[in-house]
DNA sequence: GACTAATCGAGACGGTACGTCGCGTCTTACA
DNA sequence: TGTAAGACGCGACGTACCGTCTCGATTAGTC
């Protein structure tokens, strides 16, 4: 816990540095601590800030969290382009799952989806959240298909690959490696690609 | 909520009928509404029972619901024969997938993967749930295997099928309807079934 | 039970309407029923007040009494004075005597005698509260003193008539009523004039 | 807490040892701890008893500390006899004292005395065991009075003595030393003896 | 010599008070 | 005039003790 820094009140207007203040402790304590221990009130005193303050601005203490999480997604994304679909793809998945094996932001996205569940509120935000990163990869399956490269419906490979993210991120079931992205996105290929004729069964 | 049955005294003996109007109340209650206004106060209440006795068995209202679940479980698993391997996993997959559909199951089951982020040992009982049902489909994918009709490593297979399902439960983002299990079903026979070599790209 | 009446909140200041419900409720609760049935909740609810506003101020519901107490001998403490060391004392143990005749106040000090046999805080303020009347009455003595009408050291005839009092209040051995304090007042008149060397034995 | 000794079953009848062990363990506890941490259970763990053969017998755990408390004041008892009726009272009146000096007994008095303020039950039998010593005054008393030695009601003089005991138990309000005792015997003696008529004031 | 009856140690049970904690609202006092 | 501080009403939490109950064993008296 760092001691609140000195900030001086801004009179009448919404302190900026308070509010960056709150979303740095929010987004420390929720990683470091089960989210029980994360209170209002914890984050308050870590920001220096009364408990007010918060409720003026964020109905519960996920809201801050989602803003926090927002805040830096909003830089790191990017869209690969290695020339093919493949490549692109693979490029994806491999960033997608090096993101996650980050513990902090995997403790976080689990924290959200945990309260998302009980929230609608945080579950609509946390969709809001989620569908940014479903929208990058349509967008790539949607290059391929226009190419005839694909074969399965988008939506459903879409939920494969999320599907597999979250379900290892949630229930420790699996690694998120490169090596793994690589298998995922063969084993996606193999059913995307289209063939030839069958032999008979 | 109904009223709690007259139920005799089992002296030093733990109570069963104490512990199935515990379990059912639990799993009613939690079915119903929010998961936080169950309460262990209002499920001992519903149970006509004494806190006490919640406490003295159970380390959390979510305990008693993984409970309850399993003890249903415990009677509902079986394993799919149409002959074929392909039959197999499509019977499998629609089957999961409806078990999803009904809303009492798949709200308990958002309700548990939520405390699971939250309480570790709720996750380690949640794991052994969810594991046995994974055993269930790795036998029916090791019958492939041995066939020689498997081409895909068997837990990224498994992987898929409970990613796809738990994220659409999670977060409401596609259909388990039949219609989806069978669509499901033909990307990963795609995934699976050795193909000739492919012609050159 | 009467209804808790609207109040204002004060902020973050000490809510002395709050504080004067408790009271309030305290002592009428502890007047009319078995103390064992006296709970903080019963206090809380009847005073229109959060439990925790009881904690945060008083450690027992005992010190809700006592405090209820002394906020209300504050005012009642006068000082006879009749002109004569007899009229005075007599006056004193009568008005004494008198106040332990009511059903309430005496059911009180005895719950609070109770109590401070059981919490040695409760005991250390007790001795406060009855120290207030055993200063009044040594005040008296002392002026008889001076004027060389006293025989007996002070402390014994204080501790003889608190000592009748209370024995009188805990064990209902004995009236207190103005013949009762005539009577005793006479006896230790007697003990405490001093007399002319008795004639041989 | 000593370690329950080893004790057969006596079948269909009270056992006799059972009961001895639970008066010691109960006179024990009492003496040494807050009455509030001696428990039913606690009492019967160091007997080595179950808590229903308590409850058999004993409607409360005070009940059980009167009947060791009367059990053993059985053989205690003992009229002074000096011959005259000013050392008849002294030696009663220090004997009565020095009882009450150690810190056992006055702690065990402290407690009756305190639930006797609640339980009605209590109260009665905690009267009949201080009846027991008033009437062993009052016999006293009455020898003096045959003999024209006595001018104050013997009750009141009954209540100064217990009156003075008991309040200097019940607040720590000043000694019992033999010292003590001759100075209240003294007192109470020169309220006693019959006086010629005082000359005017 | 089997059978009944009561006691005993043990511990689960339905209740209820306890004191703590976090929530979200409200007001004051400060800067 | 916006903010920190913190009191407030509310209600869930988990613990403790209460007094009741049933169990399985043990032993004493009864038939």
């Amino acid at each position: 816990m760092t001691t609140p820094a000195a900030r001086p009140h801004t009179g009448r207007q919404r302190n900026e540095a308070a509010r960056d203040a709150i979303l740095r402790a929010a987004r420390r304590q929720f990683g470091e601590r089960p989210a029980a221990d994360v209170t209002v009130a914890t984050i308050a005193t870590e920001a220096g800030v009364g408990r007010q303050t918060i409720y003026r601005w964020w109905p519960t203490k996920y809201a801050i969290l989602l803003e926090a999480m927002t805040e830096l997604g909003r830089t790191t994304v990017e869209q690969p382009d290695t020339g093919t679909y493949p490549g692109d793809l693979e490029a994806f998945i491999t960033a997608t799952f090096n993101a996650a094996r980050d513990t902090t932001t995997s403790t976080l996205l689990r924290v959200l989806m945990a309260e998302a569940q009980r929230d609608p509120q945080v579950h609509r935000m946390l969709r809001e959240f989620t569908d940014r990163r479903r929208q990058a990869l349509r967008e790539l399956l949607d290059r391929a298909a226009a190419n005839g490269e694909l074969d399965t419906p988008a939506d459903l490979l879409i939920d494969q690959v999320f599907g597999v993210l979250w379900y290892r991120i949630l229930l420790d079931n699996g690694p998120l490696t490169p090596t793994a992205a690589t298998e995922l996105t063969r084993a996606l290929l193999n059913q995307t690609q289209p063939r030839p004729p069958s032999p008979k069964p």
